[in-house]
DNA sequence: GCACAATGTCACCGACCGGTGATATACAGT
DNA sequence: ACTGTATATCACCGGTCGGTGACATTGTGC
């Protein structure tokens, strides 16, 4: 008896660290992917995790070190993500037609990264930054991996167009997903996406056309 | 004496009810402009207002009706923001040119309203929604003033393009403000804007170019 | 068998949050 | 001058947060 501690009504865990980090980092992508960043703390993620937040402190060293774990395992992902490499592309607006695709497609319908870019616009921080490094990364192996030796049209400024290209698809796929649509845009259903994709095809191929 | 009541050390306020609801809108908007959605609260507002709290419950309900009234005020703000008319559009592009100008310039020095873009894109909410409504109708009736009878050439999606355009343009200036760079381009003097405003431009005079 | 570390859980702290009732104080109408 | 009301402030509540120290349980090496 010796009354207080609750006794036995409380199985502790496996008593495995490995299995502990893992459920606590998934529990983390789901709280974000389901809630946003607001949501993102320690007793929430211990709470869906099923076990004590204490063990965050002791793993990761607090919900910074966590968040750095889940954005490791995060990177993988993305790589694993992008379409592999099929034909070559013919033509340096073809590539980025392809990017574009690849891009629009994988933040369409993960809802976490998309969570992840809105964190990143809200809240600078180091930690956030370094996500944000690793993505970009991740995008660059893809584009040197599938380009070859094509180049951009001479008078292009192609880093700014491309910057342009990526920085509309990531606010549409974030818009779309918080409000349904964008500037008087609906993006519901695939017909309207694919509208929305053919458009920046054409956008893509007229910049980038030879001239 | 009977105590316990401060007493005279606390001086009341003006007493005016107007000067005090706008000091607390004005409290709304440096909050929010400064340390963004996360940290307006109640008690952030109130006592950035230098009143009680309980004012912001008895002039607006509570904060959603304060932040209401601090849409209303910022709506007619962007109106006010907006270039003037001049000599009218030659093309539909470069009256899409012109849109995109002005927007980019509005957006790169009002804070505030790129906060409350972020705010949007994370945690939606009727109250949100209205004020991006609100803001949509001042950029349509801008634009309707500026448009006379200009139509985009055919075979053009127009509309998608101008989400494309405007979509580009939010993102890109947010994630200057936030990150100081987007996608390896640096945005943090205006030599590097004027290069990216330059791209768009182009890509506008392109995709809008007869064909 | 026994010390010892690793793992898991619990109880508690101070701080802040949104929200509300009660209480002063100024002013306006009579 | 008296009363009523709008204005402003304070004190307090329950709840949640991040963070920490103490405790229980399991396994390991000797």
């Amino acid at each position: 008896m010796s009354a207080i501690t609750g006794g036995a009504a409380s199985v502790p865990r496996t008593r495995d660290r490995e299995s502990t980090e893992a459920m606590l980092i998934s529990a983390a992508r789901s709280v974000l992917a389901e809630v946003g960043f607001q949501g993102l703390g320690i007793n929430t993620v211990a709470r869906r995790a099923g076990c004590d937040k204490q063990l965050i402190y002791r793993y990761f060293g607090g919900l910074d070190g966590l968040v750095e774990a889940l954005g490791t395992s995060l990177s993988a992902d993305l790589a694993t993500a992008l379409p592999k490499v099929g034909e070559p592309a013919a033509t340096y607006a073809d590539l980025m037609q392809r990017l574009a695709r690849g891009l629009l497609a994988v933040l369409r319908n993960d809802e976490l990264l998309q969570r992840i870019i809105v964190w990143e616009l809200a809240e600078p921080s180091v930690l956030l930054t370094k996500l944000n490094a690793s993505r970009s990364k991740a995008l660059n192996s893809w584009m040197a991996a599938q380009r070859g030796d094509l180049v951009p049209p001479a008078g292009v400024d192609a880093p700014a167009v491309n910057a342009v290209i990526i920085a509309a698809v990531q606010h549409m796929a974030i818009s779309a997903r918080a409000k349904g649509d964008f500037a008087g845009l609906a993006l519901e259903t695939d017909d309207h996406w694919h509208r929305l994709q053919a458009t920046i095809d054409d956008m893509i191929q007229q910049v980038y056309r030879p001239r």
